[in-house]
DNA sequence: GTCTATAGATCGATAGAC
DNA sequence: GTCTATCGATCTATAGAC
């Protein structure tokens, strides 16, 4: 007999993934059941409702969109390399499949029920921002980077990032890796520019 | 008796308005029948499936996403006008909720059907893409504009100006018009900026 | 072409045994 | 807590009358 703890995760992750690839609508919790290797009752054992459980996954999915922006030894790079590495990073998570998956669901089911936007953006995207922005502050202090506005820099490094090549990702078209490399250079190289740093 | 180019129409029409409001998977039949003031049977005989009345609606969305961007008379202003002005249009296309909503449909749909995603891009937003292209040629052949590469000029122009309020838009959160023109003044200036222009 | 009525399948959720 | 079996509702799609 598998533990309770261990049950109510393995519905958790075959919930995540039966959600992600047919979206709210078209899930059944049959095939969650089915996927999770439990019985329907059992499965409504530990989450009371389909919402319930979307709740819960959503929860669990943001998560995976706090990665990668402070890591430490980046102290003694430029901050292009540092910019890169960090663009890097950030743009693999967003492009990475499952995340893709994850950002579909959660955006199809936003007409009908907005806080779950609003709840992952607060408990994953917004905090990568901060993250982003802490790494400016840090760099300000020490001298190497002068935009008066930590949160402005943060903002608009992500948004060149992501740029147009998140966009179509989303919109399920195919992106290829070295179109990411390029397209991570092009970007630093856009948003050192437009902060009158030249190279 | 209507006009079946009209009958066509009206059940496109509440088709577009309940795929938006419930996502295709909530949809249902009944409601689209209902909001066109027609029974199933006629929505059927229009209609060959709920996929092919999905197929029709987002080919009509569609054309809502090439609006406003090559109008006639901006040749006189300086560019950073003309840059304002086409970013005032093209993000309140973008943030019109009916518009949001179109998109988080057809996002939503993708996983399961990526077709839908990629041909929604390639009638829509990749055409806004080339139209901005061209006036960055245009401005280019009046020596108003001197980098190389008027793709990228339009790509990156478009990635700036969604920047970081689009991205919250469509996970649903709150978006008010005086940030949207602050966002705007500040898209174009960083813009300008990356290219040399100062201002 | 358009209607009413319904078939046939599937879904979310639950009852009751163990 | 977990299972099997099933209820009642709802959905897509169609049959048949007009």
């Amino acid at each position: 007999m598998a533990l309770s703890a261990e049950r109510r995760q393995r519905i958790l992750d075959a919930a995540t993934d039966v959600f992600c690839q047919s979206g709210f609508g078209r899930a059944s919790m049959d095939a969650v059941a089915r996927g999770a290797g439990v019985s329907k009752a059992t499965l409504y054992n530990h989450f009371a409702s389909k919402d319930v459980l979307f709740q819960a996954v959503v929860e669990q999915v943001s998560g995976r969109f706090i990665a990668g922006i402070d890591t430490p030894g980046r102290k003694d790079q430029p901050i292009r390399q540092s910019l890169e590495e960090i663009g890097r990073e950030f743009l693999a998570m967003l492009l990475d499949a499952r995340n893709l998956a994850a950002v579909r669901l959660i955006i199809g089911e936003v007409q009908g029920n907005p806080e779950v936007g609003q709840k992952f953006y607060h408990a994953g995207p917004e905090k990568a921002l901060k993250a982003l922005e802490a790494f400016f502050v840090s760099r300000r202090e020490a001298g190497e980077w002068t935009a008066s506005d930590p949160q402005r820099s943060a903002r608009d490094y992500v948004a060149v990032l992501r740029g147009n090549l998140f966009w179509r990702a989303l919109l399920g078209l195919p992106v290829d890796s070295t179109t990411v490399e390029r397209h991570v250079r092009q970007a630093v190289s856009l948003f050192l520019r437009a902060h009158g740093v030249e190279g």
